[in-house]
DNA sequence: TTAAATTTTCAAATATTTCTGAAAATAAAA
DNA sequence: TTTTATTTTCAGAAATATTTGAAAATTTAA
């Protein structure tokens, strides 16, 4: 298969595996093509490349950046910016991991802690209710403590003992 | 608290989870509310309890069904569909997960298997590209080994494992 | 059968999200 | 400083996704 296609597939499918995940598919596609590039890239190369708008690029590259997974890169004596991706897939599922518990699980447990001492004629229902909200709870913690170990310092252990569990 | 605060607080706050994760707001909804009432309830009630029309309401509620995590319930001398939801909390994260991995891996998986023989002038791209497919489908395998294993008869074994590993 | 109740479907309306492009802001060079 | 290069912002445009509501289809009862 020819490079220009297999890219173009490679672009594409990130896309749509991001639009599933609620991650814009332009934003998903910059990440698939700094990742594949060798080289660093520039907004202008990232706008040809994509077809995109100079303003698309540039919100999508710091939404990048802001997820923890592209970088800016400084080229001595250059005056544009050039930007390239986590390389790594591991460190790259580990970032997304952590971010979205930041946005998500904090959200999560803020609003669940404040349905409290719920009140109510009906017991069946208010029962039902609290104890979901419980048992979410205490599930929402469990996964947050996995991801915690996932993003610590022993995360390397825990992959490896993870992988073992699975062979 | 009152439970009709508390209620519309929780279903609020699963639909707006479940929109940053690629779920729409109304199947979210309809989903937090059956996964918190203690009776099956029809698409009538479902469409007053969350203000939704009923062409939206029988949408997402075999949405929801096809998803595996609510249940149509059959009253005997009743003529309406009763619809109750999955009820306990890790039998539910199972089956969302088994869920994607079925409409997202094996897509992914499909798509990576297609990029083969690259060819093409630039040799660093080649090679940045192709590398880049073989991790992400090693990840992938992974995951779906993974998710196998949630889904497998020994889940609980496997679960049990993991909640000690973060402890 | 026919009639009534219920559910599903889908074209059109609405709402939401994403994208563009040019003006404003910022940063580096002259 | 002023000029030039580059990036960011954001109002409006375009594209997508969701929702409605009523007609069609289906299911059960008479």
């Amino acid at each position: 298969m020819e490079y220009k296609e297999a890219k173009q597939k490679f672009i594409d499918a990130w896309g749509i595996l991001g639009s599933s995940w609620g991650i814009n598919k332009t934003m998903a596609q910059i990440h698939a093509l700094l990742l594949i590039s060798p080289e660093a890239l520039t907004t202008e190369e990232i706008m040809d490349e994509l077809n995109i708008s100079r303003g698309n690029a540039s919100m999508n590259v710091r939404a990048l950046i802001d997820w923890g997974i592209v970088y800016k890169e400084l080229k001595a004596g250059e005056r544009k910016d050039y930007f390239t991706s986590e390389k790594d897939i591991w460190e790259l599922a580990k970032h997304v991991l952590i971010e979205r518990r930041k946005r998500e699980l904090e959200p999560l447990f803020r609003v669940l802690g404040q349905i409290d001492d719920v009140v109510g004629e009906n017991k069946a229902q208010v029962k039902e209710l609290t104890s979901k909200v419980k048992e979410i709870e205490t599930f929402a913690s469990k996964t947050d403590k996995l991801l915690n170990r996932i993003s610590s310092a022993d995360s390397n252990w825990f992959f490896n003992k993870l992988i073992k569990m699975i062979k």
